[in-house]
DNA sequence: CGGCAGATTGAGACTGCTCAACATGGGTGG
DNA sequence: CCACCCATGTTGAGCAGTCTCAATCTGCCG
């Protein structure tokens, strides 16, 4: 039922004259920070622009891989790997900047799974073509070791976010996490669509479609969202981070710890 | 009780003329596959070799950090995060050939703590002159981008192992990844001495301290281990493999499920 | 010989899972 | 344009695993 329904690999397009200089990502992507020549140096080692649709998959686990990574220009990727008995796990989302296969340097297949959870572009790198260039830019040399530095950190937290605390926190910092993701990337920060499915989210998190389901249903009802299918409005930030920290009330104020205090119960 | 007993940081000991030739832990770290003079030349990078007690800090969440980088000479060390409400959170555990402080790259203080477990010896590199060797030995850099991905690679497994699965899934794998972390470390991959706490394995796994203690009598009782306080002997490792993957029976053969076979319940 | 941190063990409560039925809505073909 | 279909999402009831909170035990250290 679910799992590769789409073509196999790869593939698309060789695309326009687009270049870093205008891509809507840049600030998020390798040149951060950069004046606009070293850009355009950026902008040379770009092998080809791959525009992949929904479901289409950039790269699979155990292929072999040819020395490439990728920045995502624009769109969104769910990457993952398959287990033995062929459950999907969920390894991370990935917005527009990120970089895809950098956890496969040195190795000669993928790790994981990459597929397009929308329609998406993205720029493919040659590492050894980029490494030779971190050679002799030293600019760039730094940049990339600092895109490795933050990726891992970003997986660090990833960890740390999943490991701990109850459904509703997790999943409370999965929300906060999302919208500050679409910060600065075009979109509202707190009005946003989730380009994927409860399961998909519960895969992630470690939690099941239905406990993702009925944890909407709790935080519609507590007024702190909005939610239509995917669509995601956080009403109170400040009340999600209270979820996600565990701290259950704003202001416990004067009396008691309020054993049952007016928290609307459900939707 | 716990939490930060030892002194508050760094310090020790500029030490004797150890060298990466004959370092232990060799084969594990940045010098992989290199031949003697690069493996002389990555010696002349090390800035000083420290030692640490056990219960002291190698550098702590929010220090400013100067530039340094970690190699784990002997011995294993703790990384955690402080929640803003204190509590530790245990980001890995690290033993010799690893690096500490990757993920601090291009920051300005450290994102968390590392503690040892045990008296140890790390080798200190400035990232900064590492970066500029590399800038001039290919093979450096190379081994660095390697040394990144790898451990970028370590994290994504840590946060799948310990994402999905039960509690005794999660142990089994805690397990045989210690077991695996030995292998090729002097000590025999199935007897070895656990550096930390139930509730420290506890916090790194989402468990709580009783429930690893609990699953420790449980493994006992089926005989896939012994165990006294912290040594531990691995026994049957392929009924480890088997808990850690969710397969419950070797071979379940002729017959049904076998609905209440002599599974030895207890210690 | 205390004192104490770490480890073990027990009883009960509660969260989140399982399994299932049912609702919804977007896409497809007639 | 409508009817249908299927994937996705919602909701319910019951259950199991893990946590909580303790009491108790052990070995180590001073």
């Amino acid at each position: 039922m679910n799992r590769l329904p789409a073509s196999s690999s790869l593939a698309r397009h060789n695309a326009q004259p687009a270049n870093c200089g205008t891509c809507p990502a840049r600030a998020h992507c390798l040149p951060t920070g950069m004046n606009d020549s070293y850009c355009a140096a950026i902008d040379q080692l770009v092998e080809r622009r791959v525009q992949l649709v929904r479901g289409e998959h950039l790269y699979q686990m155990n292929e072999p891989l040819s020395d490439h990574l990728y920045a995502i220009r624009s769109g969104q990727f769910k990457t993952y790997h398959l287990t033995p008995e062929g459950e999907q796990r969920v390894t991370g989302f990935h917005m527009s900047g990120e970089f895809l296969g950098l956890d496969a340097i040195g190795l000669h297949v993928h790790r994981g799974s990459a597929v397009a959870l929308t329609n998406a572009e993205v720029c493919e790198f040659s590492y050894h073509r980029l490494a030779d260039a971190a050679q002799r830019m030293e600019p760039l040399s730094q940049l990339f070791h600092n895109l490795l530095s933050k990726e891992l950190a970003r997986q660090q937290d990833t960890t740390l976010l999943l490991r701990n605390g109850h459904a509703d926190q997790k999943f409370a910092n999965f929300l906060l996490r999302m919208s500050r993701c679409y910060t600065g990337r075009g979109s509202a920060p707190n009005l946003f669509q989730l380009p994927m499915s409860r399961q998909e989210i519960g895969d992630f998190l470690g939690l099941t479609a239905a406990t993702i389901s009925r944890l909407i249903c709790n935080f519609k009802g507590q007024g702190c969202i909005k939610a239509v299918r995917r669509n995601i409005i956080i009403l109170d930030q400040a009340m999600l981070t209270r979820i996600a920290t565990g701290t259950p009330h704003p202001a416990p104020a004067l009396g008691a710890i309020a054993p049952a205090s007016p928290v609307l119960q459900l939707a």
